[in-house]
DNA sequence: TAATAGATTTGTATCGTTTCGAAAAACAGA
DNA sequence: TCTGTTTTTCGAAACGATACAAATCTATTA
């Protein structure tokens, strides 16, 4: 029953004409090659007739090209990176690309593995959220020419194109507005993490406490992902040791939601008993009551970047090494109730 | 500088030994086709030391398989399906597969036009949310002998394999859960569409009300996706239309999260003023306050057979009619404060 | 020593395209 | 009719791997 799948060369013997010929026609060149309309039109129609589609594959192995890009992410399951991947799929379709995804879940070995294994499926490009770890792997896609651009985070000493927010700034200012609020003792929660953004996010905090001559109180919860349970009983035990904490300032948004679960058994209040604000802006935030100030990145604009970044390598196919795509670019913060003004 | 990538035939040049002997040793026939101890060190050592990997795009071309399989959902930004995909992602993974994903947005065209391209692509598999146009094409899939699994919905008078969950059933179930906490007039929110899953879960709750000889209400809110704005104004005229409603019913957690915009805009308490219950669960509902008690696909499963099925319908090529794989999982109701009982 | 069996290794077609260089056909002008 | 252009079409070699059939080599035996 299966209709085996026509290839040229069934055409070229159904129409007694020569592969080459059909070739040209099906690619356009017919102009440029002088193929006569008769031709054209015999071949044409019956291509059509046929529903022909040429084999990808076998171009892809022709020309060296896939029309393939990876996105390698921490977590496709986090919310931002779900989102950031799908706004990235549209715009890769609309230039012909398709996006193969696999998260990483910050496992460097597991990274390197997958980076070999799309090397030799010959993918035209990688978008990655890359662990320090992956800088040498990095590197030798750059060498041997892979269009590649980073995200969300960065690989220091590597000169790689990339997109990134500002972190830091971000930080620095989101700080002070708690401290403008009347907040004496702001707490920041993170995880253990050597990626740029967390440092960034924790540099910003720290100067601004600095500048308010205030002492720092970082918590660094040991490093996890977001897909794990939200419990937030190491938070509430901090909590505990540190009553006269009056506002917490989440690196991301989901040790926020296991903070917020720490305040809840906690019976805080929020924010008359403790500020909260968060980095990420969530859906969730704004439904949440009392809702929940955050750092809101422009996902938009990421993958347009993204996107422009990537096709500027793969369009001057070879050059890559020349061009410099480093953007930065600007969040917005979103002040709600969890960071009202204290009278 | 872009160290050219080496080829089988290079490593043949260079060791003065025929490509079919070295393609023997990497496929590991070494055994099988007797080639002597010192030949299979040489190339062995020498493809070590050149770090060669084989190119999968010729492969593919070769052996008509590539190893890829697309999953095709609504939106890979929705939580549930964001899961979905990272749980199949791992599970593929392990059994030698990438994932290609892509999002439909329900749109038939768009997920016409997408299938065609993969098929160009020879992939190995699709695992599809299908939409109801979409039956021809998938019909063609099969008779193509591409492996093809549906889930979270299926087409009727369409013969294939799909995962998906008690529909029905459950809700069912939490409708009577919510008729025996008091409940005299429970509204059915859900969206236009001929889904099979949102039909079974209206069709669940149409039952349970009669059956109680309650009358039905239903909101249907014009299709629409979890990606557009969460603001619940219909809901909340639907609401005041209404004001005696004192159960909501969501068909699907993001118009719960519409649901509670529009709850917390008329300041109605939950569950006093109206009990409030979801199909899918979300983090979200248990952090919530009050949390919110919902139904719970299990996601696990679901891409444990999802992969089972589609495996069992690579492994035998060709045969693939003949396997009938139509699994039907329970889900669990998880009762939260949102549904408790009112004495 | 030649024949034979078994152990190793190799040549070549193939998958479906693209593309280069060349061949064939058509048309002029002489 | 012949030569020279211009149009049009084609053959064959890649791309990188696999698999069939066949060739070569090494012992062993008659």
């Amino acid at each position: 029953m299966a209709n085996k799948k026509i290839s040229i060369k069934d055409i070229a013997k159904a129409l007694g004409v020569s592969i080459t010929t059909i070739s040209f026609i099906i690619n356009g060149k017919a102009e440029e090659k002088r193929i006569s309309k008769e031709m054209v039109k015999k071949v044409e129609d019956y291509v059509a007739k046929v529903g022909y589609r040429p084999n990808h594959l076998a171009q892809s192995l022709r020309s060296g090209k896939s029309k393939v890009l990876v996105l390698m992410v921490e977590d496709i399951s986090n919310s931002f990176f779900a989102n950031i991947a799908r706004l990235l799929e549209e715009k890769a379709f609309k230039n012909g690309y398709k996006i193969i995804y696999c998260s990483t879940e910050n496992n460097t070995e597991k990274a390197k593995e997958l980076i070999h294994t799309f090397k030799s499926r010959n993918v035209d490009g990688f978008i990655i959220t890359p662990t320090a770890g992956l800088k040498n792997e990095i590197e030798n896609l750059i060498k041997e020419d892979f269009a590649v651009i980073l995200f969300d985070r960065w690989i220091p000493d590597l000169d790689c194109s990339h997109v990134i927010v500002e972190n830091r700034r971000s930080s620095f200012e989101a700080t002070q507005h708690l401290i403008e609020n009347g907040a004496k003792k702001i707490v920041f929660i993170t995880v253990t993490s050597d990626q740029t953004q967390m440092q960034d996010r924790l540099a910003g905090y720290l100067e601004a406490v600095k500048m308010a001559k205030m002492s720092p109180y970082v918590f660094e919860e040991p490093f996890h992902t977001s897909t794990e349970e939200f419990q937030g009983d190491q938070i509430k035990e901090y909590l505990l040791d540190h009553p006269d904490a009056d506002a917490l300032f989440f690196a991301t948004n989901y040790l926020a939601f296991e903070g917020l679960h720490a305040i809840r058994k906690l019976e805080l209040k929020i924010p008359k008993d403790v500020q909260v604000l968060a980095f990420d802006d969530h859906f969730f935030f704004s439904l949440y009551q009392p809702s929940i100030s955050a750092i809101a990145q422009p996902l938009e604009l990421i993958a347009d970047k993204l996107m422009e970044g990537i096709l500027i390598q793969l369009d001057d196919c070879g050059k890559s090494n020349s061009v410099e795509f480093k953007v930065e670019l600007v969040n917005q913060f979103i002040q709600r109730k969890s960071t009202e003004f204290k009278v």
